[in-house]
DNA sequence: ATTTTTATAAGTAGAAACACGTACATCTAC
DNA sequence: GTAGATGTACGTGTTTCTACTTATAAAAAT
């Protein structure tokens, strides 16, 4: 059904890799396997086999995941990795989605998510395991809580995001054709409403209440 | 084998609710179906259907599938939402997800995938469509793209990272044991170094390096 | 071993920001 | 129709920042 793929297990641990190969090898997925046991012994091998999936542990000797991650896509970046991870380990996502990563397993997933993932990521798609993507989930939502609670008017938030930019008040008002005295009113009722003592501490207000953006 | 669901379909496009009810009563889920035409419609009517799946529309009159989810959300919680979205208005994902919704379905899905989005969302799972989760994850690797690649001295880090606490300079010589006068040279080395004209920008560069967090 | 970078400090001056006032026209809300 | 918020503008200070300069010692790089 899938053509025959390349799959290539980097794990430190022996059983692990025993266990993956015997499951996949009875599965019904066609596939030859290739293994490698750190981050090191892969990038060594990894030209001459050029697999079709990459399966990635993180903590491991000499080369740990991450960094093999990053360096093999820097050499062919059409490689599709995935992540293996500990539970617990899940806060590694975001520098192996960093580093380049297709998906993410856990390493107590049932071996049907391996499959899907497999073949998720081989077809271009990307793979999270549940619990990784409800972290995903999770923190956009956290970032975005807490938005839109100032009592800032039109003017001020034009003002306000005008200071980010880095204009001084003269160069405001001249974009505005006001006053410079009147942009430096607005400032000072700005730095009262927000309860900041100086710029810096407005710019923050401002990319804290998304009224700017880095 | 799965539980009789009740499904909520929330949708303006007529066509659209009757097809999905079609698709839904002819697949393997057994499910009783309630419709609204848009939020206003919806938010009267689901406290007394309770649905165990609720699949809103974005764009719709009177009350969107935005404003919508969130209220319903404040009400019960619990409530399982998936956000529909046509091809193109994906980047509403975040305010979908803001408000709450905990799938996220493309309008050009197969209907397999419809069908996955309800197990899994039912279970408790986050469901999103290939398309979305690309965008999420490009997202989380463009934030991260630009980093470490400023020239700052520890020193000079540190000196940036207190102006961004919104501390004067006199503050700052303070706390670090020097003179104010070898602050100010700091400060000008530092914006020599970013490019940077005066403080909005240094703190905008500070938070863009990840110097300082916002 | 010599050059460069870094951290320190200081003088002088002008620009910008910050702080306190006042004032008035407009618009919205009660 | 009056109260409150908003946007406009000015006066007068003080403080802080910005920009130019010089200088020394230690550390790092070549």
């Amino acid at each position: 059904m899938t053509p025959k793929l390349k799959i290539f297990i980097v794990d430190d641990h022996n059983l692990f890799r025993e266990g993956l190969l015997f499951l996949l090898s009875n599965s019904n997925l066609e596939a030859d396997i290739y293994e490698a046991e750190n981050g090191e012994q892969f990038l060594d091998k990894f030209q001459l086999i050029n697999p079709d999936i990459i399966l990635m542990d993180i903590e491991m000797p000499v080369i740990n995941g991450i960094t093999a991650t990053y360096e093999a896509l820097k050499i062919n970046p059409e490689l599709k990795i995935i992540a293996l991870s500990m539970y617990g380990n899940e806060n590694y996502y975001t520098e192996m989605i960093d580093a380049g990563a297709k998906g993410f397993l856990l390493k107590n997933s049932k071996f049907d998510d391996v499959r899907n993932a497999i073949l998720d990521v081989y077809s271009g798609k990307n793979y999270f395991s549940p619990e990784i993507l409800d972290g995903i989930i999770k923190n956009l939502n956290k970032k975005k809580y807490k938005k839109a609670n100032y009592n800032l008017s039109e003017r001020e938030v034009e003002i306000l995001y005008n200071i980010c930019k880095g204009l001084s008040n003269h160069e405001i008002a001249d974009n505005l054709f006001i006053s410079k005295r009147t942009v430096d009113k607005h400032r000072e009722n700005i730095l009262l409403k927000t309860q900041s003592k100086n710029t810096a501490e407005l710019v923050v207000y401002a990319i804290k209440n998304k009224i700017f953006e880095v």
